[in-house]
DNA sequence: ATCGTTTATCGTCGATATACGATATAAGTA
DNA sequence: TACTTATATCGTATATCGACGATAAACGAT
């Protein structure tokens, strides 16, 4: 959790959630969370944007801490990090969960 | 279902997110969740932002479908929309919920 | 060393977001 | 009818986003 920014108050669910707000990193965490792993290459291929803007919204996912990558020799390797989405998951249930039997 | 806007594709979820992605929209959201309902006034008075500010903020919750309001007299009743907040789960679960085991 | 490949970053620009004071609207009250 | 209260909207200033071409940087291959 140390590497997890901003854990605390609504900081961290509001800037996880203005990751997770566009389409296009949806589609890019879609993408690695079916594969697993995936390379920059694999990512702007399966994308109808440039490579710029494809390297733009991992670079907004990674600052958020939604997903790793390492560099492997020219090429970056992305994946999820679970750890941040966990904790993600436990924010909104935590400011949600009790909502299910209201209204 | 049927009034909650864009349940497909990707563009549903990141419109949810993106209403998500201020604090002071959580807050309102998490006092909503407390209370159960309130008028706009008592949102104001626990926010440290304008009257204007936390109008337009309750807007974005409204066009997003988050909560739902009605009129009683010349007040305003919100809540939150809990048939929008199921979907919105069950979208990120449907995104996440297959990463527990793995990496 | 030079060249091609891969990825990140820069610079730019139109569009959108955020905040607020001022104002409009609508409802209750004297 | 005037006055107050409650809320929404307008107008504006500033900041950030999103897209892309151009370029930089790092690596592998010849």
């Amino acid at each position: 959790m140390s590497n997890v920014p901003n854990v605390n108050s609504f900081e961290f669910l509001a800037a996880s959630c203005k990751a997770l707000s566009h389409p296009a990193r949806l589609e890019i965490l879609q993408t690695l969370a079916l594969r697993g792993t995936c390379i920059c290459g694999e990512i702007v291929d399966v994308m109808p944007l440039s490579q710029a803007t494809v390297s733009q919204h991992l670079k907004v996912l990674k600052d958020a801490g939604l997903i790793s990558w390492e560099n492997d020799g020219q090429k970056s390797c992305y994946c999820i990090n679970n750890e941040t989405i966990r904790v993600l998951r436990e924010k909104i249930e935590g400011l949600f969960g009790s909502l299910d039997n209201c209204c």
